[in-house]
DNA sequence: GTGAAAGCGCTAACAG
DNA sequence: CTGTTAGCGCTTTCAC
């Protein structure tokens, strides 16, 4: 490899400086000059440094990216909708698992401030053990949190509207007849499950439902089957469960089912982000949509405007979300939830 | 930002070439000198710049991957793999999606370069339209193909044995009793396609059991959801089928059962890959496992071995797969399929 | 319109 | 053991 501008240059019969000024076309030069230099980089096979360039422009035009872990759907399909948003501005990703990990989430948040990227997308996986890495390193460049965010606020945001979000899950249980409404989600080590939870709480006080204790546990199928049978076992059994996500969801139905329960004529059941294959199972889930396309335009659309210097009050971005009625909560009930 | 080495040295009251050692600790300094450069970098928080650091060095421990897309389970899982396995090295991963694309392959494999990555690791995504981008990447840095490839061998690769693969989930069923078998899979754009279509009719050749022609579609549920539809039309019912992939299989599953035909006492379904829910879906599926975390492995230890200079014979690596024998096919036959 | 030269931040000769 | 210096490839003044 190594075919610089010089060797452009020399084949050309031009200085560096015209061989650049015609390579990028942000100068004039001689429709001659242009000429040569376009044949001399074709024929040698020229292909600029994009490493040199960095250090010489002082920006790199690559966006790092952390999210927890690619194993769930979710963030998967986030990291795609932000891949395709910077692909439009001719930017790269550079994509981290932290593994659910805050000190592996420090490590990578380090090789990326090191490479220089020009911004940082992340969904701190811890809502504690996350906050002074994200924080430090929110100080040195333009950083936008996706869906997770760390407390204290000194950064920027984009998420889903959690309120509205449960306020129209349990509202629609209700008015599907149930009265006695639980929640099942992940314990409170993120914000995600923090939001969601008390989101859940104030719907179901303003619906007038009555709730259980809620379940917390992972944002996993197997917590959804765990849950189905505990709730199997238990002497009670909810009209509805309203879940964090939908793996637990789809888990918790399949439990259900098995054990003999029918969704959604004795429970209905509600999911949360409508990724993956939600609308395909079987049967398909009513969930919460999370506007994932939206929020990564809007993440990316915020890491434009930040200015790490100007401390100006951190945005917080919430979309509103939208309930997509599918086949595991029962239907309006006719005269209504009175 | 920006403290530089410059700023360290001077607070540290050396040279910049002293700073440097001290930092890197791969010359001998003074403890002295150690000392009064780690406090500095210290209270400086100076932070080396990987940009100027990778343009000096001729190397940015940087691996650009390319898969067709991230929405397929077995090519996040794979990503994750890799990212997993240049951790252990210190390398990061700019990771690209080419979105079932040539055009837009051919695009980010240029970006790629330009970025001067270390290696690339890649796997196609169209059998013949990916040669030649592909072919000339592979001329100028390490390049290894995972999973799918391109034709006509000028470059590595690391995979599955597609062969014994099919002959395992062939020989399973025909033990089950099987005696017609069909073969659902997608269109032959890319290699795994072709090759597992082939491995298939090989192996029925050889177990002596009869075939229907395939089914080629795309490599999602809904295209197994499909077929199962048109089986379910057809005057003659299989046996058994064997899956392209478990999103395919699960898709049939649901289809067969939802139109009322027993699985698997009536009919047999393998699947391929055992990633995603494979295992956790309802009834959990027999299928193929694809080896992905040695095949991660061995794609990055191959990465290293290559010298683009030296056209020595391309290496192609076949991990022999495993047969996971779950609930969608039928045990062995008591007096076997005689 | 063009060329010479400086400099982005770093490390590895090469002298001392 | 330490300091000086060149140079990685590029763009952009600054003179002409």
């Amino acid at each position: 490899m190594g075919v610089t501008i010089h060797d452009v240059a020399r084949a050309a019969g031009v200085s560096v400086a015209s061989a650049s000024r015609a390579l990028s076309g942000r100068r004039k030069v001689t429709p001659d000059v242009a000429e040569r230099v376009a044949r001399a980089a074709a024929e040698l096979g020229y292909q600029p440094n994009a490493v040199a360039k960095a250090l010489r422009d002082q920006t790199t035009g690559t966006i790092g990216m952390i999210v927890p872990g690619i194993g769930n759907p979710f963030f998967t399909t986030i990291v795609e909708a932000v891949e395709h948003q910077l692909q439009e501005t001719g930017r790269d990703l550079l994509l981290c698992a932290s593994q659910y990990r805050p000190d592996i989430e420090a490590r990578r948040l380090e090789t990326l401030l090191a490479r220089r990227v020009d911004g940082l997308i992340i969904s701190p996986c811890d809502i504690e053990g996350s906050v002074p890495a994200v924080l430090n390193a929110a100080r040195r460049v333009p950083l936008v949190q996706v869906d997770r965010y760390i407390e204290g606020g000194g950064a920027d945001w984009v998420g889903v509207d959690d309120d509205s979000a449960l306020a129209q899950a349990v509202d629609h249980v209700a008015e599907g007849g149930a009265r006695l409404v639980v929640f099942v989600g992940s314990r409170l080590m993120n914000s995600s499950a923090r939001s969601r939870l008390s989101g859940f709480e104030r719907a179901a006080t303003r619906a007038g439902v009555a709730t259980m204790p809620p379940f917390l546990g992972e944002f996993t199928l197997e917590w959804g089957v765990e849950v189905g049978r505990l709730l199997l076992d238990a002497d009670t059994m909810p009209d509805a469960v309203i879940c964090g996500n939908d793996q637990i969801a789809v888990g918790l139905v399949r439990a259900l089912r098995t054990g003999g329960v029918r969704v959604p004529e004795e429970v209905s059941v509600v999911g949360f982000d409508d990724v993956g294959h939600a609308a395909m199972c079987d049967p398909p889930l009513t969930t919460v949509r999370q506007p994932v396309e939206e929020m990564a335009a809007e993440a990316v659309r915020l890491l434009g405007l930040v200015r790490v210097s100007d401390p100006r009050p951190a945005q917080r971005v919430a979309i509103a979300p939208r309930l997509v009625v599918r086949e595991t909560s029962r239907p309006v009930a006719a005269g209504g939830g009175k």
